[in-house]
DNA sequence: GACCAGGCACATC
DNA sequence: GATGTGCATGGT
C-alpha cells in the first residue's frame, strides 16, 4: 500500500469512529437499491425516499410491477424526486434490460462476471458510471468502489486526486491501494457521502470535521 | 429567492 | 477530450 493508501485508511478510520457505520443502501430489496440508484441522480435522498414510498404505495415496486406501468403513470407516481419524465423513462429503460438479458430476475444479474455485467449496464440510456457501480456494489454485494461528486471533492481538497481525475481515474486509484473488499467499499463511500453532505460542502464547513488536520 | 442535491445524455467546439 | 445545457422537485 503507497501514501495514498495509509491517507484513506486513516480517513476511513476517523470516519467511522466519528460518525459509526452508515448501514447502506438504505432499501429492503435489490429491485429496491436499483431504482433509488436511477432515482437520485442529481437528486437529494429525501425527494427519492417520497417517490419510493408513492412506489409502494402504488403496488409496482418490483420488476413486473413496474413493467406493467404505463410511462407516464409511472412519472407521476415518481414527481417528488424530479427529472420526474426523464426519469420514468430511465426506469422503464431498465426494466426492459432486465427482461431482455435476465428474464427480470435482478438475481441473474449474478451469473455474469462484474467486468461485462458493467459493460452491458453502461450500454443502456440512462445508467452511467456511478449508476452502474452503485448497482453492482450495493444491490449485488460485489467489490467495485463507487465514485461520486462529494468522493471527487473530499480526496481533491484532501490532495489524494487533482479536479480534473476521471471516474474510472479515482476508482483505480482507490481500488489499487485498498484492495478488494465489498464491505470496505460499501462502508467507505457511505461514510464519505455523511462527511460531505455535513462538512466537506461545496462551501466547506469544517468546524469539527473528523478529518480536521489530515 | 438563490442555491443545492448520492448524474447522465447530447450538442458543440 | 473539454465544456455547456436540459432535465424538476423540495429543503435550507
Amino acid at each position: 500500500m503507497g501514501q495514498k493508501g495509509k491517507i484513506l485508511v486513516e480517513m476511513y478510520e476517523r470516519l467511522l469512529r466519528a460518525v459509526g457505520p452508515r448501514h447502506w443502501w438504505p432499501g429492503e430489496s435489490p429491485f429496491e437499491v436499483i431504482v433509488g440508484a436511477i432515482l437520485t441522480q442529481n437528486t437529494s435522498w429525501s425527494n427519492v425516499e417520497k417517490a419510493i414510498d408513492n412506489l409502494k404505495k402504488a403496488g409496482i415496486l418490483s420488476a413486473p410491477g413496474m413493467r406493467g406501468v404505463d410511462r407516464d403513470e409511472l412519472a407521476q407516481v415518481i414527481k417528488p424526486s424530479g427529472f420526474y419524465r426523464l426519469k420514468a423513462k430511465r426506469l422503464k429503460r431498465f426494466v426492459d434490460f432486465l427482461y431482455e438479458e435476465f428474464d427480470g430476475d435482478v438475481n441473474r444479474m449474478r451469473s455474469q462476471d462484474r467486468g461485462s455485467l458493467r459493460e452491458k449496464l453502461l450500454k443502456v440510456d440512462g445508467i452511467g458510471p456511478e449508476t452502474a457501480d452503485s448497482i453492482i456494489l450495493y444491490a449485488l454485494g460485489e467489490p467495485i468502489f463507487v465514485v461520486d461528486a462529494y468522493t471527487k471533492r473530499i480526496f481533491s481538497r484532501h490532495k489524494l486526486i487533482s479536479e480534473n481525475w476521471s471516474y474510472e481515474e479515482v476508482q483505480g486509484m482507490v481500488m489499487g491501494e485498498l484492495g478488494r473488499d465489498v464491505g470496505i467499499y460499501n462502508e467507505f463511500h457511505a461514510l464519505l457521502v455523511f462527511l460531505g453532505k455535513h462538512w466537506c460542502r461545496r462551501v466547506p464547513r469544517c468546524g469539527g470535521c473528523p478529518l480536521e488536520g489530515l
